[in-house]
DNA sequence: TATTTTCTTGAAAGCGCTTTCTTAGATTGC
DNA sequence: GCAATCTAAGAAAGCGCTTTCAAGAAAATA
């Protein structure tokens, strides 16, 4: 008999021969019960048993194992945020400074990426869910009706980001996709354009660039002399803009205002009408949305209007926190707003 | 007494109310250990069992604990991602590709992001192996002494990326920053400078544009006609850039070539030789590295060294998923290179 | 000194699954 | 037709912790 000779490993996980609390009290020669107070609530526990357990744990090079832990308690110390990209700086930005203010407090991000796929975006709920996340974290307010329904009985709270406009699940912290696609179109047409174009990428897919492009074309609506058209292009990078701009020129060769529905593209339309020598702003203005990095050095530095980058993750961090720590703090709904960055392209 | 009346609930947690593998068991009319095979491995029982379990399962909405089943079962399917920042696209881009890869497969992405300092690096790698990883995936091969322990005693594999010239701890998917100092220092020198710069930031915090830089500088040292110069600066966007060039202008006026440690900084500087009507490249020669989106649509276009982007997520998701599957796959050093992508600043 | 109250500590019962181990039933061989 | 072999399903033992509960010791009150 295996057990007849000693202890027999059941299986050999990865957790195989880590430490564990049993080893730990019996080095102090305490409970487990008293080791697991120990050290997750010292103030619990006589010096005595805390200085003992501390020299145990330290000189055994005990951690306490996450998931038993996760397990025994009620609590699942993850924060699961869903993106739909970490390609845009937006995101990645959000994500970091969210980072930056729940680790130290011993939680732990798990990030879903779902590139615009609302299906995609469901299965990631569902996966998360299933990790009994101490909070989860969407971006935008449009998802499928299965995400929502999940959503909406899910036992933690739900933070919505980087949207504003519709009714939130449970809270929401971001700025309006109605109001940036107005600003943008009063922008230029104060600017003194009347043939405007919003050229956008993946309008189809990406729910907040599509309602920006609605919003702008309903601005212009009320302005009877003001025409805009929304353009929709592949790909979603500097070198799409590039071709952007020559579309724009072939088939909108009126055209004297443009919205790109992002920065980089705007960049890289602004590099094709430098190549085609079609002058910025004279004879069209260019207006992007993001402020990025290199957006104030391009050539020329490019109008923008900018969403609250910073304030987002900042945001979402601290209403976060006061959720966590409090759990009748109400759901909150924020809008951010935005900033007309003005510069040169306009 | 409580039991007397029912069902008492231990304590409320966030798992409260869901649905149980035992509750499915007795709706299907079977045992828990059928379900549990039912879901995971649908082979093993038979085609009644599993039809009946499905029924069940789907009837009332149950979705495994992942918690419990990685309590129980000896792995947890979390992949741990330790970066410096997410606000580089090269870690970003990276993230999303290996999240793209694994998440069909059912593992879960855990990121920490430490932004250059090591303290924080181990702690996250501490905190990181509580959870039980399948995997650890860190960037660069300089850690701190107590990381560097850790990691060589993790129970999984760790994979360290985003660099080469050290000896790995275990795999190693990567570009060589050494090569990667020497393939810009001799770009410039090849271009007919001879008063070189090499203008990075935070040098002192990030491990591998330090090496770059030193590899540049002993690049240089090979060509006694050549002089060279590290810079470092504050701060790490295009702004800083554009301070910087107005630096060089003021300190180094005889500088003729200036390797910048990123194309972020690159491009702010071409906007501020260009403010100071300094002509790049005729007075000085401009190059960056990492050939973000941006880069080609500067003004005049970027010359950068383009590290393997794209490569490297695809190779570390490729070789994660070869060791997960077969636990005997060897550690791999992979030097996967770069591309010098010559524009017009150089 | 006797009695109540407060504080520490240990024993033990799970948390919800997975995975042996075991048994009952179906299949096959001689 | 009965023993030997195989298969499918259930029983039960944990996985490593946390937390309740109970008991004993110490402190406070009478």
């Amino acid at each position: 008999m295996a057990d007849a000779e000693g202890r027999r490993s059941h299986r050999a996980g990865p957790a195989a021969g880590r430490v564990k609390m049993a080893e730990v009290a019996q080095a102090a020669g305490v409970s487990p019960a008293s080791v697991s107070r120990a050290l997750k609530d010292p103030e619990s526990v006589s010096p005595d048993i805390l200085a003992r357990v501390h020299a145990a744990a330290d000189r055994l090079g005990y951690s306490r194992n996450r998931i038993a832990s996760s397990m025994a308690g009620a609590r699942t110390p993850i924060i699961a945020i869903i993106v739909p990209t970490l390609t845009n700086a937006f995101f990645s930005r959000t994500i970091q400074s969210i980072s930056g203010k729940i680790a130290p407090l011993g939680h732990q991000l798990m990030i879903g990426v779902h590139e615009y796929d609302q299906a995609q975006e469901e299965s990631l709920i569902q996966s998360f869910l299933d990790w009994n996340p101490m909070a989860l974290i969407v971006t935008g307010l449009h998802h499928s009706r299965g995400s929502t329904a999940l959503l909406a009985r899910a036992p933690c709270p739900v933070i919505e980001m980087w949207d504003y406009d519709k009714r939130p699940i449970d809270s929401v912290i971001g700025c309006s996709m109605d109001v940036a696609g107005r600003m943008v179109a009063r922008h230029l047409i104060q600017k003194g354009r009347r043939n405007l174009i919003f050229a956008g990428h993946m309008l189809d897919r990406d729910p907040r660039a599509a309602a920006r492009a609605a919003a702008f074309l309903g601005e212009v609506e009320r302005y009877p002399e003001v025409t805009a058209e929304v353009l929709s292009l592949e790909g979603r990078n500097a070198d799409a803009g590039y071709k952007m701009s020559e579309v724009i020129r072939r088939d909108h060769p009126d055209a004297d205002g443009v919205a790109f529905s992002g920065d980089l593209i705007a960049i890289g339309a602004l590099a094709g009408f430098s190549a085609m020598g079609v002058r910025v702003p004279e004879d069209i203005a260019v207006i992007g949305y993001g402020d990025l990095d290199p957006s104030g050095f391009s050539q020329p530095p490019l109008t923008t209007l900018r969403p609250p980058h910073h304030e987002m993750g900042a945001e979402v961090a601290r209403h976060l926190l006061a959720r966590l720590e409090n759990p009748d703090h109400p759901s909150e709904m924020i809008d951010l707003g935005f900033r007309l960055i003005e510069r040169a392209t306009t």
